[in-house]
DNA sequence: CGTCCTTTGAAGGAG
DNA sequence: CTCCTTCAAAGGACG
């Protein structure tokens, strides 16, 4: 199975672009928004530079996990299921989702989940260096909880949902 | 303008 | 190995 890849493997990714000449989603560059019109300063200083940054990690462009097998679904279906619902919110779609997720048969979310591992497989192709816990950015405190974690609970009184009952 | 709420899956981290 | 915690999407609601 090792050998399922040719020996040629190029792990350095030098070009953001994917072979297909494709830029994924994953990569996110840390400033994608325009800075509203600004008055006086310089406008006509920061000429804007159309290329130079797009879609390379000169820095690091939070690179994002890779979506699973339920978030690819509910890409694909969120915008149909709020087409015929007059709701908006993420979190009562994405409740409908869960929901419409139990019913599709073995091959639909087969699908689903090798369509996933693609994607993981093309992100570790991509960013064999990346690691999960580089978009981490609560940490459990090694000690006890401190005063100041007081919103961060509310994080905590749902994981005891999972393992408490 | 940031966080909540909500879903499942992945994966790291701790034990 | 098992168990726990965080992030991924994502859009109104809320502070």
């Amino acid at each position: 199975m090792s050998s399922r890849f040719s020996p040629h493997v190029v792990p350095p990714p030098a070009h953001g672009l994917h072979p297909s000449g494709i830029p994924h989603p994953t990569i996110v560059s840390p400033i994608v928004k325009q800075e509203p019109p600004q008055p006086s300063s310089s406008p006509a200083g920061t000429s804007k530079s159309p290329v130079a940054v797009k879609k390379e990690e000169e820095k690091k462009p939070h690179i994002k996990k890779p979506l699973n097998a339920f978030m690819l679904y509910m890409k694909e279906m969120r915008a149909k299921v709020v087409a015929e619902c007059t709701l908006k919110e993420s979190a009562a779609i994405n409740q409908i989702l869960g929901r419409r997720w139990h019913s599709l048969s073995r091959e639909e979310q087969a699908k689903y989940y090798e369509l996933a591992r693609k994607e993981r497989q093309l992100h570790s192709q991509l960013y064999p260096t990346w690691s999960a816990r580089d978009n981490y950015v609560r940490v459990t405190p090694p000690g006890p909880p401190a005063p100041s974690w007081g919103s961060k609970l509310k994080r905590l009184e749902r994981a005891m949902d999972h393992g408490r009952v």
